[in-house]
DNA sequence: TTGTAGGCGTTATCAG
DNA sequence: CTGATAACGCCTACAA
């Protein structure tokens, strides 16, 4: 008796892993039963069900991941695509990997990470081939993604964060920057800014057809002109260097500006960089309106921003729910969801007073 | 033979995955010739091999993961114990976790993502008795931390990111907090600041014994000491608005102070913005350096910040590449880095100037 | 140089 | 309600 206990409790400690075999002798029945009783999968007599579990406790015993995979061809594991940029990525996507984390653990799932470039479908399909993850959730989805091409073809179960140009049956989610764009427009005009500009991501981000530089940009086009307003667009690199050289251009060639709409973190810091440099005043002079851009850096920059800061971590829990009800539920209804960024009210947007052309 | 080759064709497009068996009768062979010829286990004719690779080819063939680590007990699989921290996750963070993906990714490993509460043993023992990895890097390491204590007992193959109080025989890789904090006193001192403080991060953190709030303290008394200066320390809450809140009780506490050194992002913002709001400037009436925070953040403030910039990709490469070393190699050397911030100077400090005892 | 066969720890299909 | 016993896809002695 004692001898079995310290058995057991040496298996524990030094986690030499007891299996299903040990815990079926140890509660004197099959091994299918202990399987039976451990997942419910067919009704196991109370008795019976109360030694197998003491005996697992016993053991300390825990099913073996890889076996059970392999055996059910379920392996309960979901991978994160998780893009490797050369500009690496912000806050806001560290918000979407824990909440994507967190959300896959409470289901029971495993979360890997692949870090694989964007364009190359072949490593991803080398990956997805090799039966270790069941599905997988995609970030920085284009436009025109050969990615996802690749996964519909090869019918791997995925959701996407962001979609492709025409989505038919893919599920998604996605942050809805129509809507939040025309908030964006609105808050600004509802301020009385008659003159407002548009700061994007980079050129190459458009022409490659990221999904937000192109939406958004269409989305402010649109909302600009239902709003009256005069209006501008600019691509700016991702970087404060780039917003501070670009912001005398903007002064000089639209004299009657008053209000920017910036969907560009690292460039926003720049243009009020600039801003400040130039001895004018934010929110006086000019208001500042960050999108999608994250909390803590809006929190961060002198005047803090008023941002429409953007639902990571919605983003990054619905997308792993979706996935593994795709994966759970035979069949599920498609989820396509858009969640719009939501208004924090800081110091860096008010009314317009500006004379416009007024000197700086 | 159009035909054998039209299946191929959807198989590999369809991903109906194909097994050793497929290709072992596709080329003529026994199964374990296939699994020699593909492990290099074994030597394998010429033309054989060739064979075995043109059939793989053709398939697609791709080895099952989950088989293979069932039958090999190695996974290959390492896990990142990623913490579930109310406060979040920096960008210092996510470079780390991007480098420590994508270096798993080229030594043929996947990362998969534990979130944990930071306490919870329990949650972390169950997840490495399910054999789903083959080892684990574990972050945020505090100096008496009971999940270092328990992966010890049970043999789990780990690295620390961090290290705790008393490290015998396990490799970590660190911050040298210590010499970092000297370059940063000798930084301040070499500009003439004769009364310095210190901005750690939260009590709470430091009494829980996290790892860098400690040893950057007590490197800050000793170097300041040793440099003679006359110095201070504060514990700030990790928050741009407990940063502001402070400074004035700095100022009115220390009227000679023309430096200080943060080690906390978030409070560091709100400290510049209190300067600035005081009417003071950076770094004219006083120096702030940031010690261990994100160059993208770093670059963003007003004015930006000079700082020792964490060595995150570097920690997060070498965490993956010391386990997985541990992991292949019988017996190899005992590797415990320390590397020190760099220096990158921006426009937050400056020679002292300011007359101390002065109105600001 | 290659083939045979047992085993890795589950699940799931048979019977009882 | 429960027990045997094939798979699952691969690795690795042991034989030939």
């Amino acid at each position: 008796m004692s001898l079995t206990c310290g058995f057991a409790w040496l298996d524990v400690e030094v986690g030499m892993m007891a299996s299903m075999a040990d815990v079926a002798r140890r509660a004197n029945v099959a091994v299918s039963t202990v399987s039976y009783a451990l997942n419910g999968t067919r009704p196991v007599a109370k008795a019976t069900a109360e030694r197998i579990h003491r005996a697992m406790e016993e053991l300390g015993y825990r099913p073996n991941a890889l076996a059970r995979g392999l055996a059910s061809k379920r392996s309960r594991n979901i991978a994160l695509i998780f893009p490797m940029l050369e500009r690496g990525l912000g806050l806001t996507e560290m918000e979407f990997v824990s909440a994507a984390a967190e959300t896959a653990g409470e289901l029971g799932y495993h979360l890997v990470l692949w870090s694989t470039p964007l364009g190359d479908t072949d490593l991803l399909t080398r990956l997805t081939r090799q039966g270790l993850v069941d599905g997988v959730v995609i970030m920085e989805v284009h436009l025109d993604d050969a990615r996802i091409e690749m996964l519909r073809r090869t019918g791997v179960p995925f959701c996407m964060i962001g979609r492709t140009g025409e989505n038919r049956e893919d599920p998604f989610a996605d942050i809805d920057f129509e809507s939040t764009i025309r908030d964006a427009v609105a808050h600004l005009a509802g301020l009385g800014h008659r003159t407002v500009g548009f700061i994007n991501h980079s050129r190459a981000s458009f022409d490659a057809g990221y999904g937000p530089s192109v939406r958004a940009a269409r989305a402010f086009e649109e909302a600009a002109r239902d709003s009256g307003l005069r209006h501008f667009s600019r691509f700016c690199d991702d970087s404060p260097t780039a917003g501070r050289e670009m912001w005398p251009e903007i002064v000089a060639a639209q004299p009657g500006v008053t209000g920017v709409i910036v969907m560009n973190e690292r460039a926003g810091a720049g243009v009020l960089a600039a801003i400040l440099r130039s001895g004018a005043r934010v929110p006086e002079d000019f208001s500042v309106l960050s999108v999608a851009s994250s909390e803590r850096v809006a929190e961060m920059t002198y005047p803090p921003l008023t941002t429409f800061h953007p639902p990571a971590a919605e983003l990054g829990r619905l997308g792993v729910q979706v996935l593994i009800d795709r994966l759970e539920g035979g069949e599920v209804p498609l989820v396509q969801q858009l969640i719009p960024c939501r208004l924090v009210l800081r110091d860096s947007t008010g009314p317009a007073t500006r004379q416009p052309g007024a000197g700086i």
